[in-house]
DNA sequence: GGAAAATGGGACCTTGAAGTCCGTTCGGCA
DNA sequence: TGCCGAACGGACTTCAAGGTCCCATTTTCC
């Protein structure tokens, strides 16, 4: 039985730093690839074409196609994250939340509204069907809504926020509008959906704002 | 040249009971497997099998694959909105939605939040590569957002929503919330997300609810 | 009742995508 | 500088899934 089960790129064997070039180069292709075509409808031969690698490539660094979109879930996760940290980690108040989200709907625009987020579309793509891709998707969602909560947190604590308000249930909220306005965009080729959507759940936010100079909470 | 492109089940050729019947054995079969599975999932073979079928009726009722999940969009919606209809044609007041909420959480729930919407999941899994399904889903969206938003405007209408609340926008933020939560309780397994940000849709659509003993909006 | 068309069963064909294999080149290291 | 395993190219194999075909049975309509 070998002891290489999990999906660590390496793992006993020496590897260097041209196998890991050709490595991110198959990963950083089939995101482009599968980002717009679906995981499902891209073969591995649009990736090696797209890689400018070979077969055997494919196959010396994932074990079969299942690894490779296993990959994908932990390198676009990894991105996500990395982008997200960087509108998110410093978040206070409530114009840093709407610049986040002008980022977000900026972002998409440039593709009116296609193609959708690229963690959500592999989620209903996967969870139906590889169960360990969709509990990192899972993961992954949660510590971008860590991120969110994070902020309304601290939000919360310099009294931005009101104390009522709960700083999970607002980011749970705050992401499924944009996983929905997302999914309606790609369905519209119009990111106005997605608008609409992050601009309902901000509204909610700015409902728990404390009132600027009013009377204290309670 | 064909005259019979469009997705018409009968056109010119006589049809009878049985054949029907057969379609919509097919169709049913189609529905349910690739409601579980996904659409790319799903073989031909699964349908035909399930639907206690041959090739040869598969092939006689649906040209190949690509129309036999046209046909599938245009099923599924019909059974949406003929769903939604009951829930939504007689929509006057906030706790109608509430009502609504609750029958479409309760229905996920039977699932533990599984397999998502039926609509949506197609949405994400089709409309990158298949720009009629795109678009006949996009109408379907339209048509179950015009649902709520003419409920929305009998509310205005009668006085329970403020003037200033714009019932289209309502409802494409509650859509998005829908199918926002839709995914993220797949990824879950788990309905809780679809509940909060349902809550939130709601919660928003409460804050444009007239006053009751108040002054008058303006 | 009988012709004609619809309905039906299922073997068979084809295609394309996943996965294998083997010989070659490259590069780090003793 | 020569060895060895990683990195590589790409032809080849396998197989499942889509799609075709032909003949049998049933229904419809005159």
């Amino acid at each position: 039985m070998s002891d290489e089960q999990v999906a660590a790129p390496t793992n006993r064997r020496r590897i260097s730093q041209r196998g890991i070039a050709t490595r991110e180069r198959i990963l950083e292709a089939a995101n482009r690839l599968m980002f717009v075509r679906g995981v499902n409808a891209t073969t591995l031969d649009d990736v090696r074409e797209a890689s400018q690698t070979s077969k055997s490539q494919l196959y010396h660094h994932f074990a079969d196609k299942q690894e490779l979109v296993r990959a994908l879930v932990k390198y676009r996760g990894a991105l996500v994250l990395q982008r997200e940290r960087g509108g998110l980690e410093r978040l206070r108040s409530f114009s840093g939340l709407v610049r986040w989200r002008n980022a977000l709907v900026q972002a998409n625009s440039l593709n009116n509204g296609r193609y959708g987020c690229g963690l959500g579309s592999m989620a209903v793509e996967l969870s139906d069907q590889d169960e360990q891709a969709r509990s990192m998707l899972l993961e992954t969602f949660a510590a971008w809504e860590k991120l969110i909560s994070d902020g309304l947190h601290r939000m919360r604590d310099s009294g931005a926020l009101r104390q009522d308000a709960d700083p999970e249930k607002l980011a749970t909220g705050l992401m499924a509008a944009l996983q929905g306005g997302y999914l309606l965009a790609n369905a519209a080729h119009n990111v106005a959906p997605m608008e609409v959507a992050l601009d309902m759940a901000l509204e909610h936010i700015k409902s728990y704002l404390s009132e600027p100079s009013g009377e204290p909470t309670r």
